[in-house]
DNA sequence: CGATGTCAAGGAATC
DNA sequence: GATTCCTTGACATCG
């Protein structure tokens, strides 16, 4: 089983995930190219297999009011041929998350259409990365729009009406609002699209009251045999945490412990939460498990260390 | 330098 | 139909 994290480094300093600069001062891919290059180094240096690349590594590449930046892939595309064949003497399994606002399944057709530029814009940025099929672009459900089987209906259309090599790489991920396992589960059923498991999600909406075996056992059936299925995990934040709150008025500024959110990622992995999942999800499939933690890499190294004094080894 | 405001983008709830 | 929240981190701006 590989361990993965998400975008940012906490363990080293001065590690930038991707070129973040405004578009006045003409930021640019292969600024963040330099930046994965010293980001796989000390993927190298830690042991680590797995890596979320920010989605963000293309500055403006969709915007549609900066075609100055829409060329940057032709730009770069011997630097990412080189970045990707790093990627793969280190043994890497890279995948990327496009945001919140990429939805496939929006009934206005110009969300729909950016949507597509984006998946079309992080396919092509895997493909000229020579990544295999396991490096794969992870999306969500998207909205309901108050009709949830005509929604999912459109997602499915529409997957199947995206150029070959995104299909190649899209996968469909339960969230914590609008759609269940079993509403993937009914995406798959109809185009065939893989399905990630997001087990925090999955315990803030399951209506049905599945355990995780069988939610498991739905999604990593959805993989094609000769790709490893993908998770995510991670633990719920339990603790209060004091925040500033400004007293809208009076601009008075107060100290106040809010409660956690049950949808609020913790700081690290519970060693026993995951030593559960993994129990239950025995003898399906082997998987790799990507951790959505807030303390990023540094959570995934305190796991695997804590996963080894039981006796279970990770990649 | 520290504190605060802003950011390209969607959806849903609220009024 | 318009506004606000959601949530997030880093950049930009202001004092």
């Amino acid at each position: 089983m590989g361990l993965g994290f998400a975008v940012k480094v906490l363990g080293k300093e001065g590690l930038k995930s991707n070129d973040s600069r405004r578009w006045q001062s003409d930021p640019r891919l292969s600024v963040s190219i330099g930046y994965l290059h010293r980001i796989f180094d000390y993927l190298q240096e830690s042991g680590i297999t797995m890596y979320r690349i920010s989605s963000e590594i293309a500055p403006y590449i969709t915007h549609p009011d900066f075609p100055q930046f829409h060329r940057q892939l032709d730009e770069c595309e011997e630097e990412l041929a080189c970045l990707g064949l790093r990627a793969r003497e280190l043994g890497l399994r890279l995948s990327m998350h496009p945001s919140q606002y990429i939805v496939l399944n929006s009934p206005d057709e110009r969300i729909y259409a950016s949507a597509v530029r984006d998946f079309v814009y992080h396919a092509r940025f895997l493909d000229l990365m020579g990544l295999g099929p396991e490096a794969v672009i992870v999306t969500h459900g998207g909205g309901v729009y108050g009709d949830k089987t005509a929604a999912i209906q459109r997602f499915v259309e529409r997957y199947k009406r995206l150029p070959e090599n995104v299909r190649a790489r899209l996968v469909l991920e339960n969230d914590e609002k609008n759609y269940t396992v079993p509403d993937i589960v009914q995406a798959h059923e109809q185009c065939g699209v893989p399905l990630v498991l997001d087990n925090l999600h999955h315990r803030l909406n399951n209506p049905n009251g599945l355990g995780y075996r069988e939610v498991a056992q739905e999604c990593l059936r959805t993989w094609q045999t000769d790709v490893t299925p993908k998770v995510h995990f991670s633990s719920a934040r339990t603790e209060a945490r004091t925040v500033n709150r400004r007293n809208r008025k009076t601009g008075e500024v107060t100290q106040v412990q809010a409660a956690p959110l049950p949808s609020q990622h913790s700081d690290w992995v519970d060693a026993d939460e995951f030593v559960e999942f993994l129990e239950a999800t025995a003898g399906i499939r082997d998987y790799d498990v990507m951790l959505e933690q807030k303390q990023k890499d540094l959570a995934l190294l305190k796991l695997r260390a804590d996963l080894a004094q039981r006796g279970i080894t990770t990649r």
